[in-house]
DNA sequence: TACCAGGTAAAAA
DNA sequence: TTTTTACATGGT
């Protein structure tokens, strides 16, 4: 037993859900009560446990990214302060209580994650995504496949990924990424809009799989994802008045959420799949 | 059975 | 320049 200490406020349950939610993620299993993710050539396991999460191994290889599928640096307590004062969020806060958005471990996963999940359902997304792994994954643990290599993916043919059940289109998306020579891991020192700038230049990834970046990857606080399907579902069922708000009427809302828009975001779709 | 789902780019108007 | 269309799968 390995405890790792979290933050508070923190919800195991709340904060995992998206591992669930939309069917089994064939990279980050859910099973028997616990997550499991394969880091490096090991499967890690982790579960709730009083005081904090057991994590199997912990060390210092696996603890960063234990902290990145669970959220555990993102500033809840800054963010629950503002919160406090926006009756909506006030509310979401009080009963999604410690929910902690999930990061992605990988700036190539995190873009082609979001490149499955364009125009179709997260449940159709995840399917596709599960076949990606189960074939082009890495190492296989008990339970789940290590997300595949950028190099595994840039090896593949366009016809391979399209059996798969991706389109033609989405297919050469991921392989222009994969091949493509922007170093991911730099766009970490850029500018939210300087991030965004540099990957709209690749092909397939446009405004909204850029915003998706800084959320679920770079954790950027101010991150709004306003051309978002769910988000304008959810912000229009809170703030819509019974209409259903445009693109840029929910932009332009972003800026009640200063400088919380990331979590504000993860909070009002939490709130619209819960029913809220 | 159709139709929609956490978009994007290319064609058509 | 703005609007329309194709895309592939899973769920209802």
């Amino acid at each position: 037993m390995a405890l790792l200490g979290v933050p508070d406020p923190y919800s195991f349950e709340l904060s995992t859900g998206r591992y669930r939610a939309f069917g089994v993620d064939r990279a980050n299993v859910w099973y028997d009560g616990a997550l499991h993710r394969v880091v490096g050539d090991r499967e890690v396991r982790i579960a709730a446990a009083p005081g904090g999460v057991d994590v199997e191994p912990l060390d210092a290889e696996t603890e960063p990214v234990v902290r990145r599928l669970l959220g555990l640096d993102f500033d809840l307590q800054g963010f629950e302060r503002v919160a406090a004062g926006e009756p909506v969020l006030a509310r979401l806060v009080a009963q999604l209580r410690g929910l902690r958005p999930p990061l992605a471990p990988d700036p190539f996963e995190s873009l082609v994650t979001s490149i499955t999940a364009q125009q179709v359902s997260l449940r159709s997304a995840f399917a596709v995504r599960g076949r990606l792994i189960e074939r082009y994954g890495g190492y296989r643990g008990a339970h789940a496949i290590a997300f595949p290599a950028r190099e595994a993916l840039a090896a593949a043919a366009e016809n391979e990924l399209a059996r798969l059940g991706f389109s033609r289109r989405k297919a050469g998306y991921v392989i222009a990424l994969a091949r493509s020579d922007l170093d991911l891991e730099d766009l970490a020192a850029l500018p939210d809009e300087e991030v965004k700038a540099r990957l709209v230049e690749l092909p397939g990834i446009g405004e909204w799989t850029a915003d998706w970046f800084l959320a679920r990857y770079l954790a950027r606080p101010r991150a709004w994802p306003a051309g978002d399907l769910g988000l304008r579902k959810a912000v229009s069922r809170f703030y819509g008045d019974g209409r259903d708000l445009t693109t840029e009427e929910v932009r332009a809302l972003g800026a009640r959420f200063e400088p919380f828009q990331n979590l504000s975001a993860h909070y009002l779709l939490a709130g619209l799949l819960t029913g809220a």
